[in-house]
DNA sequence: ACCTGAACACCGTTCAAGT
DNA sequence: ACCTGAACACCGTTCAAGT
């Protein structure tokens, strides 16, 4: 049950990362916090930035697997949907430096790992995607296609509010949740049999 | 005519950016790249963070003068709004770093400089989807609202296409553009008197 | 008013040893 | 196999002068 040094040196780049942003995240204080040494984390990691893809991946792997245990607790595909949204808007909003650094630029070739953890939870969305298209509760069409599409509004509005330019007190409270959710309602009253209030 | 010192020094830390990122700016290259000593930079700006912040303000309000005269020109406001959102995503790609260093996250207070050019532009675009909305082209409803919707569409897009997880090579071309005018259809669809083919 | 040059603390990274 | 400590180049920032 003992904490691998890997692991303990994960855990402190990832406090480092929560409280500030990638400059925060020093290999120095990583070896500090960890009880080491300040060039110890280079006996695990070839560089900065492999330490951090390696937060990332990590990160990128719990967030797969939430979203695979929500989508089998949810029986109704459309709540499963809306939640997974409105889950992934949230957690950017909480954790900022876990969300910029995921999608963010990366110098080094993008460790397979990451790239594998995000297909996996997009491929989860797409089948969920699909069975809403297939109750009616979407307009038909590429379900891959119109995942892009929702995931791209959580996406954007998460980021929009982390920079301050959408007003979560204004009218409506046009919020991250919010705007998904007005998405939503727009893609479903868009369906024959359907119309709006 | 002549270029003040401090444009030098701002076209200098524009030029770094877009070959980098912030971490790629520094104040040593800045001033040599305008032909300075390394510290010329802190008799026109107090920090790092400053310099960036007046990119940041100087390309915000170039963009916000572009879109008030593309507006201008378009005479249909679909159109006018379509281009605008098209437009927004395709800088975003085209200049990532410029992108990501206007909707990061500041330390100093958020200079006046930069919110008000943001809302300068936020609030043309608000009035294009005002007109859109009288002419049944989109969903009525709190104006200010749909354009949070689109906006966060076409900037979750064009993040996501940053990132490489969008496939622009794919299916039905499902990039950037290709999203926002799959919302707007949506949208448009989704009105009285109107129905999907 | 604007600029230079020396100096300081800090950081990523490398290297020679240590066990 | 894993870790330490010294060392190097680089960076943001400060300060004392220079014109």
């Amino acid at each position: 049950m003992a904490k691998s040094t890997r692991d303990a040196l994960l855990d402190a780049a990832e406090q480092l990362l929560d409280a500030g942003d990638t400059d925060a995240v020093t290999l120095r204080e990583v070896g500090r916090l960890a009880g080491l040494s300040h060039n110890a984390p280079y006996k695990h990691f070839a560089s900065k930035e492999v330490l951090l893809a390696a937060v990332a991946a990590r990160e990128l792997r719990r967030r797969r697997d939430e979203l695979a245990a929500a989508l089998e607790r949810d029986e109704q595909p459309e709540e499963a949907l809306r939640g997974a949204l409105a889950r992934y808007a949230e957690w950017a909003i909480a954790f900022p430096a876990r969300f910029k650094l995921i999608y963010g630029r990366w110098t080094i070739a993008v460790p397979s790992e990451l790239a594998d953890a995000a297909h996996a939870a997009s491929q989860q969305l797409i089948a969920t995607v699909a069975a809403v298209q297939e109750r009616g509760g979407l307009p038909a069409g590429d379900p891959e296609r119109l995942t892009a599409l929702l995931r791209a509004t959580a996406h954007g509005a998460a980021d929009l509010t982390l920079a301050g330019h959408l007003s979560p007190d204004g009218k409506g409270r046009a919020d991250a949740t919010g705007l998904v959710n007005d998405l939503l309602s727009h893609l479903a009253a868009n369906q024959p049999g359907r119309q709006q209030p």
